[in-house]
Formats: C-alpha cells, structure tokens, sequence
DNA sequence: GTCTATATCCAGATAGAC
DNA sequence: GTCTATCTGGATATAGAC
C-alpha cells in the first residue's frame, strides 16, 4: 500500500520532469504566449487534458521552470565567489565555464534563453515577474564584487565596475541567444576574446 | 477630387506609420503572440475595427516591421563599410555609434530586440522567417570583412576572424536587449571596453 | 473613415467515461 | 491514470450602421 503510492509518487515527479523539460524546449524556442498546453503534451506523449494531473496550468510550468533557472544560476554565482582562486582566475574561469555549457549543454542555454526572454518580457504571469525582481540582481553583484576586487589588487581593467558587469552578462546573454538560434552548429568563441574586455595584457 | 485623393492617401500613409510605431514597442516588449490587436488599437486611439483599414493582419503588421528593421540595420553597414576610414576606425566607429543609438534612441534598441526575439522564435510567420534568413547574415558578414582587412595590417587582433564577427553582433544585442528591459534608465557601458576585445592595446 | 456588433475560431481548462 | 468530449473565454476578423 505505502510501497503502491511512493512508487506513484515517484513516476509522478518523473513524469512531471519530462514534461518541464520538453516546455523548457519550447518556451525558449517560441516564447510563452506561443506556447500552446497541447504542444507540450504532443511533445511529452500525453493528451492534453491529462498535463492537468501534473500542473493546474501553463502559467505554473513556466513560473517552476523560472525558479528553476535562477537557482541554478544563483547557485553557480555563489559557488564562484567561494572558490579559492584569485579574482582574475575567477572572471577567466566563469568566461570558460559559461562557454562550455552554452556550447555543451543544451538545457543551460535554454535556460539563458528563457531567463533573457522573460526578463524582456511584459507578457508574463505576475509571480514570474517577482521571482525575477528578487533574484536578477545576484548575479551581477557577485560579478561586480569579484571585479571590484581584482581592481583593487590591479589586475582587472579599471573601468567603471559596474559597466564591467553589465558587459559581461550581456555578452554572454547574447552570445546564449545566438547559440539557441543556430542550435547544434553553434561553436563558442575563444574566451580570450571575452577575456580581453576585463584583463590588461 | 485629385487633391482629396493624395491628401487622403498622405494621411492614411502617416495612420499607418503611427500603428507601426506602436505596434513595435509593443512587440518588443511582449512579443508577437501576446501583442493582441486591440493593443495595439488602443495605443494607435483607434477602435479594433479600424485597425483593419490599415493592415489586413497583424502578422502583416509584424512583417513590415521585420523587413524595415533589417532595411535600416543592412543600409548601416553598407554605410559604413563604405566610409573613408581604417578597419580599425571603422570598428570603433560602428561600436561608438552603436552604443549611442542604444542609448538615445528609443526605436533604435526596439527594432534591434524585435530583431533578436525575431531570430530566436520559431513562432512567427513564416514570411519574416525568410527574410530573416535572406537578410540576417549581410551584418554578420560585413563587420567579419571589416575585421578580416584590419587583422591583415595588423590593427586587429589574430582571433578567428568569424567569431570575432559573432561577438560584436552578440554583445550589442545582449546589450540591446538590455536596455529594452531597463528603459530609460540604462546607461551605455564605455565604448572601449568592448573595443578592447578587437584592438591590441 | 470610424465605430459597434457579431460570427468564427482557437486555446485553456474541466468533466466524465474507461 | 489516461483519454475524449465539452464548456468557456478571449482574440481575430468581418459586417453593417452612421
């Protein structure tokens, strides 16, 4: 009897897995509105009406995976920050890391996709919009803070931190977008290139 | 009888500039699937009705904005590819005036996101897909040529010349795509940061 | 040219059979 | 748990009055 309902309970959160990552495909290929509840069922072999076992709607996929998105990236920023390396190692290192994922990994650029899309978006649910309000700010004041320090220590470029942060993740937004674009075929640039914006010689 | 005629049709042809207008900021900030007509309606002070007076559809609306976006950013190029200046000018130029733009001009970033999302959507009709296709790489290409004769007198930086070419573009659209979120607020970063990805020092 | 009213269609969500 | 059928609402596009 317990046994019966943790193995449902497992295959449900299985299912509900498989269904949030086949919507993350296609809410970052076509946007939310776009979207249509039976296109993720078509995608994740279900009727329509039974998405409705595993979430009371749309609006709920797309806040989960938001959520989900910048948990991962949050996580990720603060893990840098604690790693014991210099701040011009850091700054390399993150260049490296997020080009090998973009390139590597198809899930991390649809999440940048997603995170880029919704951020640009006013057509999103409300709850969506203060998940995003909160948690968009981390990531370029852990960036700014290990900029900050390597210009105090002389390493990096003394430019206005602030700037520096905001071009670096935009760069990498950017360069995220494209890669969804072009898919499979998309080659990651030489970090070097990115490298040079915040690095003398 | 003639007179009427022009003059109506002048006023028409401003009504219709005035919906386009609209109809992009609105795309830009919401995308096409969640732009509703009577949006862009409302913004234009017409009835929904009327809206088809001007445009027999709203994707019609959309490709028209596609199409004068690409017409504006392809003549920019050729523009420049065509001043008086070294490669290396004509990079810093391009990223000065690019950066302005952004800055100063509301359209300017709207018509580069719409663009962007554009790009990354497979959700729009099927007419702007192929012009996107036929006309998304003339930027790409004339910027590579650019870098390509600046790296053969040495002013530029020894990097694979096309991925070179995909940073530029990328890094202004993670910028533009910035700015469409923070509005007026943004500040355009300094223009030599990103310089500093394509010239020695 | 402009509006209001309406036909039509499509997508989200629910109900109910198996 | 899963499906099909259906209700309901909202959005596109058209018709027709002024």
């Amino acid at each position: 009897m317990t046994r019966n309902k943790e193995l449902n309970q497992k295959i449900k959160e299985e299912r509900r897995q498989q269904i949030l990552s086949n919507a993350l495909m296609l809410f970052a290929q076509r946007g939310l509105a776009a979207t249509k509840i039976i296109d993720i069922a078509s995608a994740s072999d279900i009727s329509q009406g039974l998405m409705y076992h595993y979430y009371k709607s749309k609006e709920e996929i797309f806040i989960e995976l938001i959520r989900i998105a910048f948990d991962r990236m949050n996580e990720a920023c603060r893990w840098l920050v604690s790693q014991p390396l210099s701040p011009r190692e850091k700054i390399k290192f993150a260049i490296e890391e997020l080009l090998k994922l973009l390139e590597q990994n198809e899930d991390a650029s649809r999440y940048h996709l997603l995170i880029a899309q919704a951020t640009a978006s006013d057509a999103i649910p409300e709850e969506a919009k203060n998940i995003i309000k909160k948690e968009n700010t981390f990531p370029y004041e852990a960036i700014a803070s290990i900029i900050a320090e390597g210009q105090k220590n002389g390493s990096i470029k003394m430019y206005d931190t602030k700037e520096l942060a905001m071009v670096f993740w935009t760069s990498i937004n950017g360069l995220a977008i494209y890669k969804a674009v072009h898919g499979k075929k998309f080659k990651a640039p030489d970090a070097n290139i990115l490298a040079s914006m915040f690095f003398k010689e």
